[in-house]
DNA sequence: AATGGCCTTAATGAAATCTTAATACAGGGG
DNA sequence: CCCCTGTATTAAGATTTCATTAAGGCCATT
């Protein structure tokens, strides 16, 4: 139950097996993704506490996932490629990796360094105390790490896509972001179905914005996107 | 914003200086220690906001000094070495360390990893956040990355076809554009629908022209098209 | 098998925007 | 002075885009 979950995204079967047998053996949970697709949709669904992530995948790059990861959560990243050259360690290092290890690797040193991440989000005596990297704009609070959202101090409780949808806009506040770079950004794939973005964007709306203070986050351009303004008191400041 | 302080531990002449040398043209600040005993008195004496540390110390092992530490403070620590044995690297990671590098190294991916550890120390702060390239002409701004305009710094609303026109126009500003090239550039297909274009320059106008200042920023010349024209304070330049 | 949460899809009315047309204005040449 | 060309402005209709609601399907848990 308070277990680390950790999200193994590879697909060569061999190293997989490899990798989740010497999780076992420790005591760790975990999910598997075989596919970009795949880990972007198990770490958003799962949460998992941490991700293993080789960049070869078949789909998409992995630089590609830990960018969409980080649009939403600051949990770690060990990436482990067969890829030695200087410029893949620094770009997907840059992008938001936490850690990277290049096959063949040893699994006691990737043991370890899995250690250290766990470190980072405070995993002691069983208990996991992530860190606090959060959003605060106006009586609106996000805590990337614990994955929740607050609202006049009160935890309001938001579905995956909503959460997502929402530090999307945190983490860019003061843009605008088109209909189709959102989209592209939460599903992933080129979907270009805008109503659906409509939607989300109205059930999102409805939890952050009818509350005591009527501040209005979310501002939509018509014909364009949708912008999340900071709101201080009562003005608006870039 | 303050500029990271880092400790470079090493005692090996040529590579520290390799290393600060780096870290300068990165705008780093730094000190450094050759010794074990150097390197606990100036991480507690100076506080530095992060360690690099080479493990093969003349006085004491490189893990003591990571515990030690540990034990008042959990700054981010590099460790670079020579060992690279698989051991060295666990027991370094296990007592604390962040990081593990082996000799010789590649300072790119060394910088890399630096810049990993100063984002968990949220020094993301200390970099620029947004270089948006904005246009300024007089009361007038365009911020390109956010897709908002201002008018003596209050916000003012343009729909897409007004935007797409006044980025257009201050894009080339000082630049005459034909009613040709215009309507090619925002209606995309060979449309010539002058009027239309008319009425979209006059509906721009009357929402940046019809503030305090009372400038002018587009000109039409009759027969040809319009242009925007840079204003300073009362008079135009060119 | 039933329930509940979540995502998707469709449909409605409302709002904003675009288009189009009509009218008014300014300057130049006859 | 009047007409003609090119432009500015305004208004009304047509179109696009949006918010919101509700219904159906999927998946997981019970």
């Amino acid at each position: 139950m308070n277990k680390p979950l950790i999200l193994v995204v590879e697909d060569d079967r061999a190293i997989r097996k490899l990798i989740t047998t010497t999780l076992e053996t420790q005591g760790y949970l975990y999910h598997t993704a075989e596919t970009g697709a795949a880990a972007i949709f198990e770490s958003v669904s799962q949460k998992p506490d941490m991700i293993i992530l080789d960049l070869g995948l078949p789909d998409v790059d992995g630089v590609e996932i830990i960018k969409n990861v980080r649009q939403w959560s600051n949990l770690p990243i060990i990436v482990v490629s067969a890829r030695s050259e200087d410029r893949d360690k620094i770009d997907a290092l840059d992008a938001g990796a936490d850690d990277y290890l290049t096959k063949p690797f040893s699994v006691e040193e990737l043991l370890a360094r899995l250690r250290v991440s766990l470190r980072r989000i405070h995993y002691e005596n069983g208990k996991i105390l992530k860190d606090s990297n959060v959003f605060v704009n106006a009586a609106l609070k996000i805590d990337y790490a614990a994955g929740c959202v607050w609202l006049d101090g009160e935890e309001i409780h938001l579905t995956p896509i909503e959460y997502k949808l929402l530090c999307l806009l945190a983490k860019n506040v003061g843009k605008v972001l088109t209909h189709n770079f959102i989209l592209h950004e939460i599903w992933g794939s080129y979907t270009s179905d805008v109503p659906a973005l409509r939607v989300f964007m109205a059930t999102l709306r409805k939890k952050i914005e009818n509350n005591s203070s009527k501040s209005k986050y979310i501002q939509t351009h018509i014909g364009v996107g949708y912008r999340m303004v900071q709101v201080s008191e009562d003005g608006k400041i870039l």
